[in-house]
DNA sequence: TATGTTGTAACCAAATTAAATACATGTTTA
DNA sequence: TAAACATGTATTTAATTTGGTTACAACATA
């Protein structure tokens, strides 16, 4: 089991709108970057335009950040394309049997750690914004310059 | 997507067959509890001892806990039954285009945050014991006898 | 020897994912 | 106005994973 590369194709392509600010990014553009087909590319923008991370308009090419790129952490993001359901990120086996002392109670004593697990999880990707990736990846483009 | 509900029945198992600890518990004894089939524990009752955390032998009824419930946490379980494999919990798109400044350096920009998040999670999962479970378990019971 | 248990392998149906196709809707421009 | 191009959806497909099931070999015990 993973979790499905819409989340990190989503930060791909935030990053990229940002970082093409002065061009036109239409989801041919993005796809060929990520390397996947645009109609894949368009099913992610219309998540990110629902969460109002992004804006794009119909029959208008290219999408822009809908905010600062310091203001859209990877959480927003993980949220925005629904990769994991609120709480659902373990799976808990349905109707254990309730004559038993554990089968009766187990739900209700895992369910808090599970829970706590995942807030844990997505607090480090609330702690990371597109402008942090972006600088990242930048930092990374010199060095390759200084090292040609 | 979700994890896999193998972990969670694992802690299951293995909270019963403690508190069973004076009992035989087969896998069909707990299945029972579980709700599911035979097979199926056993199939987890494999990883789960192939991890060193019960005993049970072929043709003997009955399996029991390799260590004591206070040295195995949820995650010994967890990476026991195998849910998730290492440093993937998140997926990342194949093959970005190298041509573009972020295609050819997100992958390497992302995947610090990505393990990072997976390490807080696991992190929580390690600090909590099968011990703790079942105490809570049983906490949960002296209650519902209180107020029957 | 008969019974019951663990340990596997094989198979199935359901769900999810990424990819692909098709097309309606909207915008621009030639 | 018509042609070209973009977004927004719906539908289909193949591959993978999951949980469930059946079948059966290996082992232990009464």
């Amino acid at each position: 089991m993973s979790i499905s590369s819409r989340f990190t194709v989503g930060v791909h392509v935030l990053a990229l709108i940002e970082l093409n600010k002065e061009g036109i990014s239409s989801s041919e553009f993005l796809a060929g970057s990520v390397n996947t087909n645009p109609t894949l590319i368009r099913k992610i923008m219309g998540m990110l335009k629902k969460a109002g991370l992004i804006e794009v308009h119909p029959g208008i090419a290219g999408a822009k950040l809908a905010k600062e790129p310091s203001y859209i952490t990877l959480l927003d993001v993980y949220k925005a394309v629904d990769v994991v359901k609120e709480k659902e990120l373990f799976s808990v086996h349905e109707n254990p049997h309730p004559n038993c002392p554990v089968g009766r109670n187990i739900q209700d004593s895992i369910t808090p750690v599970l829970s706590a697990a995942q807030l844990a999880l997505e607090k480090v990707l609330g702690n990371v914004t597109i402008e942090d990736i972006l600088k990242d990846i930048v930092d990374k483009e010199k060095f390759r310059i200084v090292n040609e």
